[in-house]
DNA sequence: CATGAATGAGATTTCATTCAT
DNA sequence: TATGAATGAAATCTCATTCAT
């Protein structure tokens, strides 16, 4: 069976081209991210790659799936595995900043692919930001079953959760807060969402 | 005084080519946005821009510069006059769902700045964030003095506050609401932040 | 008048343009010739091709509607002014040796749009040679009716010469036969054009 | 005798990988042809025409050569058979209607070579329009020796009949017009050829 | 001051050819 | 012998920036 074997080398040589891509999108964007480089740091020829993606675009794309793919892993492992909605949401926060950390360029792109201003990829990216919003939308319901939650719109309170942790972590990169720093911060935003900060 | 009259015009002007020129961003990012569309519509000469600005980049930054000042005037007006915590911040959010609606364009660039990938400039969108942040964390303060609230950490909420509001703004536009159905959804939000989801 | 030196100027530009494209197309044919060097030999840069033709497609065009226009020139002086039909065909029969020679690039290109393979400009060409063949018929209507000859098939006839003519001259050229030798040939082909080669 | 056999096979394949590279050639011309899908159409791997062919420019004369050798047969086999001189030419003219029709792809990849402005070729095209000169030529000293015709000038004669004849099919069919209508202008292309277009 | 023609670096993409299998 | 993955030279076209008018 060598169809496998090449197929398998296929997928691995298409895996480590996309990581290359990602750390030169995630440093430059996409406009001023360079083929050429992104061959170059890979390691192959430049008209290797167009031999496994058609174009620049399709390239960027691809890679936008693949983390996408990562990042829902991790998410609903996150919050999938029992324990009180407040463990899960802390979980769920630690997600987000252990793959903005390790995965620093992914998490760029793909945050960048959603907010920023390149719509040409934004269709994809909510497309992406539905599966995301669908696996919160599951824990919540099952929290509310379970009474742990009140929850008038289950919509609308995971794009409360989603955008607060996302774009959180987000900001304290960007602001220079160490990831430790960032981490203890937890158990402050999951007690945000289940608690608020009024007084009382 | 023709000095006078001068200066006015030159401002006058500048504020012209930034409003054309974040047209112009908003809609193609920052590479793909053209100078000589921006000066085209602009209604002056290409090389005019130059004698405004620098180069791009510095036009780029210039813009920004100019949004947050007026994104800075709105979220002030929202926090600082009267009323309960949870008004201030419905209002806080309705400015944001403003911004995001009277100035789409002003507003994604911004957003894109920050969150986007060109590292370029999000040192200078950085120091417009902690501006907003303090914004913030003054009413926080304020609330916190008079016990409206309980805040072990206000930069901490702060920049939850900001990250939530911002960032559902953003996403539910992606996500196609209305600007109807996201202002409706004020109060949820203020009420989460205050009072969090939990049950009792 | 300010702009009409401009307009001047402009045309200048694009009628040198297109000489020196006439020459590289000549010479390489339109894929092999390079824009690159069309602008070198121009003695401009690059991008100044751009700011007078669309892309190469478009300069490719224009310079074969221009040397078109000068063909016809040519072939209207040489039929429309008085003398036998014997005479008008010989005179025929000598501007095309004569644009063969003087503009051998414009020739060549030319003919190559039409018979060449690239069916890319066939369209554009086959309107050109309907103008020829238009001007070939309009002298054989009118010789016609001085009963000069008879010509059962205007069309067909206008067809007949200007094949023959064109192609001889420059299969002649090919052939590697001097500019007098062919020169010479005139009136045997204006000779067979009426009389035939039948002995009698 | 394998070797026989093996040496059949190559020839095959040659034919083959020819026959193929003709229908792109003609299509697309040399530039635009592509080895990928000249391989792919054959039914081979691109590394395989280059067991057969050292390049692209060797596969593209050597089709050029066989297409030659085709039409050669078919122009001896229209004049050498027996008939009056007005038949001969007759059929000439068919012969070259056929090739343009039946072998469509070879007729334009000759004609293109010819005429055509790629250089590059012209040096091998040149000596095949020698073949069909020189088989015109004897075929019009058979019929000077029988009086059938008038001819002070065989070589220019000839070339004469090859460039009406070539190139009114040619820009015939560029013209649109149907193979028909084509053919039934054969009697009068020859009459002209034989008895000129003048009245008496 | 204002202009816009001219520039050329630089980016994407194609494809003939090689060579290890 | 046959293959096709990999290569990289080369070509088109864009656009920020300059500068003479």
């Amino acid at each position: 069976m060598p169809k496998v074997v090449d197929e398998q080398m296929r997928e691995a040589t298409r895996r480590h081209i996309i990581r290359q891509a990602a750390s030169e999108f995630a440093r430059l964007g996409f406009d001023q991210a360079n083929i050429n480089m992104i061959a170059e740091q890979a390691g192959i020829g430049k008209g290797t790659i167009y031999l496994y993606f058609e174009n620049k675009r399709e390239l960027f794309l691809s890679m936008l799936r693949y983390i996408a793919q990562d990042h829902l892993v991790a998410i609903r492992a996150a919050l999938a595995t029992d324990g009180s909605i407040q463990q899960r949401l802390e979980r769920l926060f630690c997600a987000f900043v252990q793959l903005a950390q390790e995965e620093r360029d992914s998490f760029n792109v793909h945050m960048s692919a959603l907010y920023g201003v390149n719509r040409a990829f934004q269709a994809e990216a909510t497309k992406l930001m539905r599966d995301y919003l669908a696996t919160i939308a599951f824990m919540l319901e099952q929290s509310h079953a379970r009474g742990e939650i009140r929850c008038a719109n289950i919509e609308s309170t995971s794009l409360m959760i989603l955008s607060l942790m996302e774009s959180f972590v987000l900001s304290a990169n960007v602001l220079g807060q160490s990831e430790q720093v960032i981490l203890q911060q937890a158990n402050k935003v999951a007690e945000m969402v289940l608690h608020g900060i009024a007084s009382t």
